[in-house]
DNA sequence: GTCTATAGGGGGATAGAC
DNA sequence: GTCTATCCCCCTATAGAC
């Protein structure tokens, strides 16, 4: 069955203001995208600034909650949740590469946003995982990474390649494909990249 | 002596193209920042969009040339020139956080500019640096990790802190002066942390 | 629910005086 | 070089017919 026009224009909305921004992107476009006519967009959404809101909003808790739900799974062990995450992120972003540019600029015109809406504190630094962490290194013998020095690693190894993706391509002249296969050999280098890190002495 | 008004006008622009994108920045708005009249921005530049594009070309020179120059010292060691970059990057990205994102963005929307109009493939990837980095790992018993993942490795640990950066101080209440002292202590820990990912087994 | 038509304002750019 | 005044397009949002 045909989606329903809301869904529809919600999809042209979340096309183009990830390709875009707000400010870049016109109702007239949305309209059109959508197959609709302009007036439609304000009937099912009232305002182009509450359609961006609501595109948002969903886009911010499938790029958190993804993690929060693997992160604290206490019947995986800390390798196993390093894995899952290189594993579910490179995934998600490779269907979804500007998601990570596209929530970092909106996040930075509103900061509140994150905090306000999303339990994000809660969800990581107080997750399952980095409980598992703090236990994994009080087990060394040396002082470890920082905790959030090592959160900072760990999506930095995942999530730059993509926002960066447009200068590794013009530097080694890469297709999309390729660049892709690229991200796949990282699920399984990060997980390794990782723990060497971690033996690292301070 | 006071800036000439191009300059004062240079500022104003980048100052705001810089926080709110191209499309979000209004030429009214450069004017009053740049405590001018309109009219005056076109006697200057002609138009928002040619404005747009010198400050966005001087910007990726020195985000690109102060990696290059470093790269291409003859004189100075593989370690030597992880050291310099994360003591350069740092200390510039500290001084103007907004930089990656915006150079990022204006990079997904118009990819050739970094091609066309810097030669960044050959000033990084056939730089003295990764000719060491090759030689370095050469040396080695077993198969390296692959030059371009190398890069991505080298320049996630470094700029994702800071576009990123509205994420982590969320998650961990920092101040921006704890958020900066956290990034002068990466400065010594990367050099470490990369060393330790280049004796990882494939 | 969906359309056409239009109100109403903001935006980039320019004309022309000084 | 610098200003004021203004053109004219395009954008968001709404009125009102069907």
């Amino acid at each position: 069955m045909d989606p329903s026009t809301e869904e529809k224009i919600k999809e042209a909305a979340r096309r183009l203001f990830m390709q875009q921004g707000f400010e870049g992107t016109k109702t007239r476009d949305i309209a059109k995208e959508a197959g609709i006519n302009l007036a439609l967009m304000n009937y099912y959404f009232r305002s182009k600034q509450n359609l961006f809101d609501i595109i948002m909003l969903e886009h911010m808790e499938s790029f958190v909650k993804g993690i929060a739900v693997g992160f604290n799974d206490t019947s995986t062990s800390f390798d196993e949740k390093i894995r899952f995450y290189a594993n579910a992120y490179i995934d998600l972003l490779t269907l979804q590469p500007d998601l990570p540019l596209f929530i970092m600029t909106a996040l930075r015109s509103n900061p509140a946003l994150i905090t306000e809406r999303l339990g994000v504190k809660k969800m990581l630094m107080t997750s399952h995982f980095m409980q598992q962490y703090t236990e994994a290194v009080a087990a060394k013998r040396f002082a470890p990474i920082p905790p959030m020095h090592f959160v900072m690693n760990l999506f930095g190894l995942t999530v730059f390649p993509f926002i960066a993706r447009p200068f590794f391509q013009a530097m080694s002249n890469i297709t999309t494909d390729q660049f892709n296969a690229m991200m796949q050999e990282r699920k399984q280098q990060i997980p390794h990249w990782v723990h060497a890190m971690l033996e690292v002495r301070p």
